[in-house]
DNA sequence: CTACCTGCAAAGAATTTGCGGCTCT
DNA sequence: AGAGCCGCAAATTCTTTGCAGGTAG
């Protein structure tokens, strides 16, 4: 019943692991074909959602309506570029939520939680012009 | 060069700011047309990203893959239910961020923010099952 | 009047799925 | 051998866009 070792899965999941902002599917399919080229979008696709249902990665929802994919799945923030769409890790002290409490209160149950800035990064900041 | 008030735009700002989890577009869509037989689905995109460009509403990336709209564009965070995705508005303490130190630190500039609970309500909690 | 808006239909783009064949284990 | 995977192509969905005609101001 195990999961598989493969190639694909492999590299993808080194890629995923290497980058800084959190790619899509499509980015994580260019990146990969670099040193497997014969590899298919939709294998892309079905790796990384594994890799999200496992707990392996984060599945973000990204501000340009795409999926984008964190290969660190630790408690902490994002800042979404609305220039260059990247999504980039911040350190933040995250609220201290009291999840019992919030439950008792409001009847959900939390499973996990996203704090998410937005803006102008600063690669983009320093192409400003008019 | 003024912005014109049609009975589409003022059925759609109406039914936003009436709804209590936030619709999509085609949700939208279907409340809309309960008074507006004809309206179109593309209106109903294209009054919505106005609403959105002018701050008159919030649009935010669902974990279904498509964009929620928010008629209260007030600092607030947000829960999403895994099972129903709809997505509630919370109360609750918002971490006291010091954009300044932020931008300063990181060169990054701070448009807005958003705070993601995700999780199981009240109502999907209930019908629990296996 | 006329710049702005609307509905329709078609185009685009992201993601999922069915299937026959290949491959780890 | 056989359960899993893979690549390919087609199907789904969500969202955007071009155009011709209608309407608010």
């Amino acid at each position: 019943m195990g999961a598989r070792q493969t190639t694909q899965r492999s590299l993808i999941l080194d890629y995923l692991r290497g980058q800084k902002t959190h790619p899509t599917a499509k980015q994580v399919h260019d990146g990969v074909k670099v040193q497997l080229p014969g590899v298919s979008l939709s294998t892309v696709y079905r790796t990384l959602g594994w890799l999200r249902d496992q707990g392996e990665a984060l599945e973000l929802n990204g501000a340009d309506g795409r999926s984008h994919y964190d290969g660190d799945v630790s408690d902490h923030g994002h800042f979404t570029c609305v220039r260059c769409q990247k999504i980039w890790d911040i350190e933040l002290e995250l609220p201290d939520l009291d999840r019992w409490e919030f439950e008792q209160k409001t009847g959900f149950k939390i499973h996990g939680r996203q704090f998410d800035l937005y803006g102008v990064c600063s690669s983009c900041g320093e192409k400003e012009d008019e």
